[in-house]
DNA sequence: ATCCCTTTTTGCCAAATGGCAAATGCTTTC
DNA sequence: GAAAGCATTTGCCATTTGGCAAAAAGGGAT
C-alpha cells in the first residue's frame, strides 16, 4: 500500500486527507504464478498497481503463436487501454509469471478519487505518458537491431527480470525463437 | 483549420465559443519537404497538428544509423514527450518527407486554452492514449514478424505512406536494410 | 537529349535466424 | 531415488538477412 502511495507522490503532491481517501479505497490482493489478471474479452472491472511480482502482457498472433508485448515489474500501475469511463475489453492477456501482490480499485471508487482530488487526473496523465514513452521507445530500438544486441539491452534495461522470467518469454519479447536466443546467450559469456 | 477542429469534435464536444477560441489562438504554416519540425536538442515550442503531409520521426543509433520510429501523416496531432508546462527538448528529430501543412499554436496559448476550457485536457487525455496504444501496438506486432510479413503488415496499415515515402525510410521503420527490402518487394509481386 | 544526382535494384557471399527434433538439465512429486 | 514434466540447449539444414559494391532506373535542371 506505502508503495502505491509513495509511487503517486512522485509525480505530484497530495495531502493527508487526499491519501486517506486513496487508502480507504484501496485494496490488495495476490495472484499465483500463471494467474490471469486479464484475459482477452473479458471486461476489465478494476485498476491494480503492482507491488510485487511480474506480470506478462500477450496475444496471439495469426498463426497462434504467443506474443509477449512487454513486462510489467513491481511499482507500476496497470493501465487499461482507454479511459476510465469506458467499458475496456482487451485484446490481450496480462498473466502472472511469478506470484504477485497488487493493490487494486474498483473502477467506480477510481473514479470517485477521480472526482474528489483535484489534480489526480493531472497526475494520472502525467504517469500514462511517461510509462508510453518508455515502452515506445524501448519497442522502437529493439527493432532496429539483432537479436544479440536485443538481448544485451533487455538485460541491461530489465536486470531484475532476467533471472525471474523464463527464456521462452524474453525470446518472444525479443522477436526471435527460443532456440536462437539459447545459442545467443551462449555466445555472449 | 476546419480539419483540426474535425478531429478534435471526435473526442469530445465543444460549444462555438470554445472553437472559436481555438481557432483564434491557432496560425498556419507550411514546411518543406527535408525541413525540420523538430531537432534533437532544441526545445520545442510549440504544439502543431498536421493538415497535410507526412512527418518522420528518427533518431541515430550508437552505429550512426538512422532509425525511423515513426511516421505521421495528415490529421494527427504532434505530441510532445512529456506534459505542456515542462520544458521539452528531444532526442529525436522529426522532419517533412513531403511539403506539410500545419495548424500551430505556441505553448502559452495552447496553456490557455487547457485552462479555459472546461474538459480540454480529458480530451487531450483521449487523443495521447488512443495515439500511444496504436503506436505501441503496431511496434509490437512488427518485432515479430519477418521482413515480408512486417512490409505487409505496413502497406496495409498506412496505404497511403507506401507511395508517398522513400523505400529507405521505410526499412528503417521496418528495421531491415534498403536491399532487403528492395528484394522483399520484388518477390511480393 | 544530356548530364548529374538520388533512389532502387542486383549480385555475391558471409552471418544470423528459423524449424524441427533429439538430448540434456532441473524440479517436482510420489 | 525414480519417474514425469518442463525448460533449456544442441545439431542439422534451409531460409532470411546483412554488408558491400556495382548496375540500373528515375528525376530534375540546363
Amino acid at each position: 500500500m506505502g508503495k502505491f502511495i509513495q509511487y503517486i507522490l512522485r509525480f505530484g503532491n497530495l495531502n493527508k486527507q487526499q491519501i486517506d481517501l486513496i487508502k480507504s479505497r484501496a485494496s490488495e490482493t495476490e495472484l499465483r504464478k500463471d494467474d490471469y489478471y486479464w484475459e482477452a474479452g473479458k471486461t476489465v472491472k478494476q485498476i491494480g498497481f503492482l507491488t510485487d511480482g511480474v506480470l506478462r502482457v500477450y496475444y496471439y498472433n495469426n498463426k497462434g503463436e504467443e506474443i509477449t508485448r512487454y513486462f510489467i515489474d513491481e511499482n507500476h500501475l496497470i493501465l487499461s487501454g482507454s479511459t476510465i469511463d469506458e467499458i475496456y475489453t482487451p485484446s490481450e492477456y496480462l498473466s502472472a509469471i511469478t506470484d504477485c501482490k497488487l493493490v487494486v480499485f474498483s473502477k467506480h471508487d477510481w473514479k470517485e478519487i477521480s472526482e474528489t482530488i483535484v489534480g489526480w487526473d493531472h497526475i494520472l496523465q502525467k504517469i500514462v505518458s511517461k510509462y508510453h514513452s518508455e515502452k515506445i521507445a524501448r519497442r522502437s530500438e529493439l527493432i532496429s537491431q539483432d537479436g544479440t544486441e536485443r538481448y544485451l539491452d533487455f538485460i541491461q534495461k530489465f536486470p531484475t527480470l532476467v533471472n525471474r522470467v523464463p527464456l521462452s518469454f524474453i525470446a518472444s519479447y525479443l522477436g526471435i525463437t527460443q532456440s536462437s536466443l539459447s545459442r545467443i546467450r551462449k555466445n555472449i559469456r
